[in-house]
DNA sequence: TTGATGCCCACGGAATCCCATGCTAGAAAA
DNA sequence: TTTTCTAGCATGGGATTCCGTGGGCATCAA
């Protein structure tokens, strides 16, 4: 289970563009035998974030566009925004990465930052972002969410 | 994972035709014991630009022509363009290739230009080419290719 | 001769490595 | 309980390496 992204964390970038990833998940991270790496992708599922994978995970999810047949004209959409602007990167010996220039402009992503887990996954916000458009995601409004949710009960066989 | 040719680099083609591989893919292609050799074809899934392979890939590919059945009209069609036109090339000691006259002139690889990964291969566009046809599928109105994605959900058997 | 090709070295800026410093929380000791 | 110690974590800075790029010089062909 603990291979799992969960929580929020809120750290800071440096002037050289380094940032921790949260002492938890770098314990994810090696159950799922990343040795320190992760990979980035900017705006992929949420155009206003960077997503954050083990490199299994993401594994899966380029194997699922490259069974895409190349005559599909989704597949180079997908193929360009998920393999195109994916960067690989290793956590250093204090377990942080370097955030690529083109992310840190697009996203404005210096100063303060959110970590947010989102299970098999993670997400990079700056903080203005993050208190723009996610936090305010607790509201009681917002929450008929749930009734969308899939339910099979407890202990249900995935 | 790392065979993988992932992200974008805008690189520069000097008056003699070099042009570096991207350090992050010279590492891939060692990793596909590829040993410095790479395969170009032009314009070989998308018409607009050179196309880069490591030799396995490459193989791969041709190997999947050939088991086409002999009379069939789309096999030399494929076999001319994907065969007929390749060029398999080596880096030199700085990791640069020197890209063939006929492809500079036709695809305007001169100046800047932009490789950018796709997974098992890469490509090769000139830096306008690249600004008018692939920078812009990061539109909105190209987001919704995310619905057309093969999604069996985390942790599916490959 | 003229131009193309391959091999070598040089340089500048950027990325990476290595070491240091607070801070905090929890354990251990009084 | 209160105080002290310690280990883990986030953060900062200096030094070094790496990588993209340009140029020189032989070799070979037209």
């Amino acid at each position: 289970m603990w291979q799992q992204f969960t929580s929020s964390f809120f750290n800071k970038v440096d002037t050289k563009g380094r940032v921790s990833i949260p002492a938890l998940w770098r314990k994810a991270l090696e159950l799922r035998n990343a040795e320190g790496n992760i990979v980035l992708v900017p705006g992929f599922r949420d155009k206003n974030c960077v997503e954050g994978y083990a490199p299994d995970e993401y594994q899966r999810m380029s194997a699922a566009v490259s069974r895409m047949h190349p005559s599909d004209p989704n597949r180079r959409k997908l193929e360009y925004r998920l393999m195109g602007r994916a960067l690989p990167l290793q956590l250093d010996d204090n377990g942080r990465i370097v955030l690529p220039k083109e992310m840190r402009d697009r996203f404005d992503l210096d100063g303060d930052v959110a970590f947010v887990g989102t299970g098999d996954s993670f997400q990079i916000w700056s903080r203005s972002r993050y208190d723009e458009l996610v936090a305010p995601l607790d509201d009681d409004e917002d929450f008929d969410a749930l009734s969308a949710m899939p339910w099979d009960g407890p202990g249900a066989v995935q």
